[in-house]
DNA sequence: TGCATACATGAACAAATGATCATACATTTG
DNA sequence: CAAATGTATGATCATTTGTTCATGTATGCA
């Protein structure tokens, strides 16, 4: 038989729990949460484009695009004078959009 | 026609953003974490239960509970001379098992 | 009423994070 | 090669978060 409960069972081991702690932890900030935002639908950014699209500093972006991409979200490569980021764990949406659907948010 | 893309688009406004990078910031923490699994699977639990499941000191783990229960991702009730705690948005249960379920972690 | 159990709270400190600023590095263009 | 543009980096400081410890409060029971 199928289960009827909306959310599956959750068994994590310390590892884990730690790692997914971490991501969270990198994701929870809104100007991070901002340019995912960005990244999930288009593709590819460069980082003038960023900091025009949200208004924010260029050294302060930067060390947020540089740690994203340390951490495993984002990627990025160069082409040109540019470095065009974008998302690569795409996973980070779906955790957005999880709790942006919250109706008493 | 359908989309074929898998994460639908993403457009928040800014106190949307802010308030979803909060609930991270609340979940970001393995121990909070793992009590937010085990109250996933067992509808409530004392403190002690909690304590013991975990083996968490008593006082770190009372502030972690307040913590989590004062940015309204627990509720709590007292019986007796126990304080039952137990998930009131259960939305972070998807959230964590989001990324839980990815390979690379 | 007094003691034991179950939790909460607040102070104090350590560690992590966020922001700002100045400056360095890479690439293109003149 | 010099100057301009685009981005990264490192130091510093302020703020937030995590932890510990001592103590306070509520409930139940002898």
């Amino acid at each position: 038989m199928t289960p009827t409960t909306t959310s599956a069972d959750l068994n994590l081991t310390t590892e884990k729990m730690e790692k997914v702690a971490f991501i969270l932890k990198t994701t929870a900030h809104p100007t991070r949460i901002a340019i995912v935002q960005l990244l999930a639908n288009q593709q590819s950014l460069s980082v003038t484009d960023i900091c025009e699209q949200l208004g924010s500093e260029q050294s302060l972006t930067s060390h947020h695009l540089t740690g994203m991409k340390l951490k495993g979200i984002l990627s990025s490569h160069r082409e040109g004078k540019n470095i065009f980021y974008s998302l690569k764990m795409r996973e980070v949406v779906d955790v957005i959009q999880c709790l942006a659907g919250c109706t008493f948010l």
